[in-house]
DNA sequence: ACCTGAACACCGTTCAAGT
DNA sequence: ACCTGAACACCGTTCAAGT
């Protein structure tokens, strides 16, 4: 036979991410150990070592398919409202929103400090700044179309990540409980928060 | 002598929350363990078992000293800025967003969330919401001078809250690397984004 | 090159026992 | 009532050894 002999099957670095994307969701962030990754991948605890450094890499690199999820679900929201900058801001805001409460154990890893920065040049970051590019665009075309302010597109575009990521993490880690309780009716007070703003930045 | 036998000086469960609390900051939010708070304290790892639940309730109650912290570092910058509701909102603010940069991982311990919701009416709910209605008076007594739009207090309190709050959690977690390096910027950007949304809630 | 298994120093939690 | 110390099941990390 032509199979590889006791090794795991092909790309082990993959599937340890995997089963970390799934364990976080399950089990919650704190209840997260490398060696149940390594256990769920069918490996034993010691072989993560030879694809991450220590366990915060491996943090990072579930962490990594986190952004890459919320920039898709972001850019889907963006093209579903064409040519219409008021309903793309929102919509993304939302879609931003949504995955933050679908996926909130994932959500905090992505953005809750407990992954140390170390590294400043790191894959994270690329992610993370990526996903604010395409906040800049829609900022930009609706400055084309007159909709919003003539100031710095990205001090806008901040502006307006900063509202809906602290909509996002207080509506994930309950701190609205005493307000909204329904994941509708979360979402749906976001469109007026949100439109509060654009308030603001339109002229 | 009247004094206790072998038992702690008086408050042990203080000993140990403020214990934890500077812990944290030395050693980072995972960088914390039961064992050593009570080593701190002076105590056996056994201890603290008398006065918390398990580990989960002593870091509820080292988040706790941290709402009391923010709420008074707000009220603070309220009173600073006497009848001057615009001010009021922007430097509490930003008295927020210093205390996210400068006690990091204390506020990652308060907002990342870390903690288990669990029980929804527990006493870190009430310190939250009390931070909150400073909000919302300040946006009261901008109404009745005119400043800020006739809209529902608590809708526009909740759009200022998420702004701050994500700008804070975006900017202690080096999600702005790639804007703004130093404190001072971060700081001097943060008033930039407030007038932004404050011209959106003025009428 | 990739993985295993023993080993080490640490955890959180429980429980009988001490004062 | 409050604390100790042993015990248990778990960690993250390292390192010699196997294929």
């Amino acid at each position: 036979m032509t199979e590889s002999p006791a090794y795991h099957h092909g790309n082990l670095q993959q599937a340890l991410v995997e089963a970390g994307a799934q364990l976080i969701e399950e089990n919650g962030i704190s209840g997260i150990s490398l060696r149940e990754v390594a256990k769920i991948a069918g490996v034993s605890h010691s072989a993560p070592y030879r694809h991450f450094k220590d366990k915060n890499a491996l943090l990072t690199g579930i962490a990594e398919v986190g952004f890459q999820r919320l920039g898709h679900a972001m850019q889907l929201a963006v093209e579903q409202h064409p040519g219409n900058a008021r309903e793309q801001l929102i919509e993304a805001g939302v879609a931003y929103i949504r995955l933050a409460l679908d996926n909130s154990e994932m959500f905090h890893l992505m953005f809750g400090g407990l992954i140390a920065a170390e590294d400043p040049s790191e894959a994270l970051q690329q992610s993370s700044v990526l996903a604010f590019q395409g906040l800049v665009l829609i900022i930009q075309g609706g400055q084309k179309d007159g909709l919003y302010k003539q100031a710095e597109a990205n001090e806008l575009a901040l502006t307006a990540w900063s509202l809906v990521h602290g909509y996002a993490m207080l509506a994930s880690t309950g701190k609205l409980h005493h307000m909204t309780n329904s994941r509708k009716a979360i979402l749906s007070l976001a469109r007026y928060i949100e439109s509060h703003l654009i308030d603001g930045i339109a002229r």
